[in-house]
Parts: structure tokens; C-alpha cells; sequence
DNA sequence: CTAGCCTTGACT
DNA sequence: AGTCAAGGCTAG
């Protein structure tokens, strides 16, 4: 969904701002205010879900991926959840939503996702430190917007070979 | 159920 | 200190 800056209660000394009164902080307060980490987030740029587009929150399961998409991943694993789907196809028109969750479960597979991710790679393993390098090599574009555009693709690894054997896997759990 | 926000705990 | 992703909570 649209990105959502301020959107939400700010905790300000105590008190909790409605959407109006949140709107007229300036966007200067949040930019010079570090110790509001969640807000300095919100202005981050992560780049786009691998799965089904959307604005990326981070890297979750080793794949730059949206909030709805980390979860449903999750859920999906810790409910052993299992889906069908007759055309088996849903997953091409990613922009329309992904309502199909065979399809959707399909999308993060081959995004990438992986519960294993953990034991693929060294704890804090170079997938989680790779959208720090590329903020780092895009930080003179920092200024526009205030933002930290990550432009390239966080992750650049050789799954290939392996996501098929992970697809297989994962499909029956 | 979904997904947005918050907290936790590990790492730097 | 700052940063990050996983887990928890819960309104809708
Ligand atoms: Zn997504
Ligand atoms: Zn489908």
C-alpha cells in the first residue's frame, strides 16, 4: 500500500498527536530528531518487495520485502499453512494485489524467502549488511527528499541453483 | 485472517 | 550509540 510517513501516533513528550496535528510537524523535526529511529525508518528507502512490489520495510527471510509480505511468509510457516490454486499463475500479475495465497507463497519461494536463511549463511551474514553497504555507496544522493535511496538490488546472490531445492522443500511444509 | 505498529534482542 | 530483522500485539 501507499507509503505511510506520520501516519501514526508519535509519542512527544507524553502525549499522542492526531493525524492533523502529526501533518504539521515539520519534516525537518523527524530528519534532525535521531533518537525517533522508527520515523528515521519510515524514510528510508528500501528499495521495492521482491514479491509482490510494494514498498520494501527491510530484508526479512533474505529477501527485500514489504511488512505484508515478511508476515504472511511467516504465518504461513508457523501454521504449516498450505495452498492451492488452479491456474497457478496469479503471482505474474504481482501489481494486482496478490490475493491468491498459493500464488503469493509461490512469489516469496522464488523471491527467495527462506525460514533457513539462518543456516544458509553466518548469523548477520553479508545479506543483512548489504543494504547498509549500498546506503553507504548511495549516500551523496542523501539530500533529495531526505531520503536514502538504495537503488540498486540489496542482494545479489547464487540462489539460483539453490531455489528450486528450497521451492521443493518448503512446498510441502 | 491481514498488515501496520511496537518491542525485543543481537550485532556493530 | 545506532542499526537491523524477528517476534508480539491487535484493530479492522
Ligand atoms: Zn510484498
Ligand atoms: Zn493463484
Amino acid at each position: 500500500m501507499a507509503k505511510k510517513i506520520f501516519k501514526t501516533k508519535v509519542q512527544l513528550e507524553n502525549k499522542t498527536l492526531n493525524e492533523q496535528e502529526t501533518e504539521k510537524i515539520s519534516y525537518e523535526f523527524y530528519k534532525t530528531n535521531k533518537k525517533l529511529e522508527k520515523d528515521m525508518k519510515s524514510l528510508k528507502f528500501y528499495g521495492n518487495c521482491r514479491v509482490c512490489n510494494d514498498d520494501a520495510t527491510g530484508v526479512h527471510f533474505g529477501v527485500s520485502s514489504c511488512e505484508a509480505c515478511r508476515k504472511f511468509f511467516k504465518r504461513s510457516i508457523m501454521n504449516h499453512n498450505k495452498y492451492n490454486c488452479v491456474e497457478k499463475k496469479c503471482a505474474i500479475f504481482k501489481r494486482q494485489g496478490l490475493k491468491c495465497n498459493y500464488c503469493k507463497w509461490n512469489a516469496c519461494i522464488q523471491a527467495g524467502m527462506s525460514k533457513n536463511i539462518d543456516k544458509m549463511f553466518s548469523f548477520k551474514s553479508p545479506i543483512q549488511k548489504a543494504p547498509k553497504l549500498l546506503q553507504k555507496e548511495t549516500n551523496h544522493t542523501k539530500n533529495q527528499e531526505n531520503r536514502t535511496e538504495i537503488k540498486e538490488e540489496p542482494i545479489e546472490f547464487e540462489f539460483s541453483q539453490s531455489s528450486s531445492y528450497y521451492y521443493e522443500s518448503n512446498q510441502n511444509i
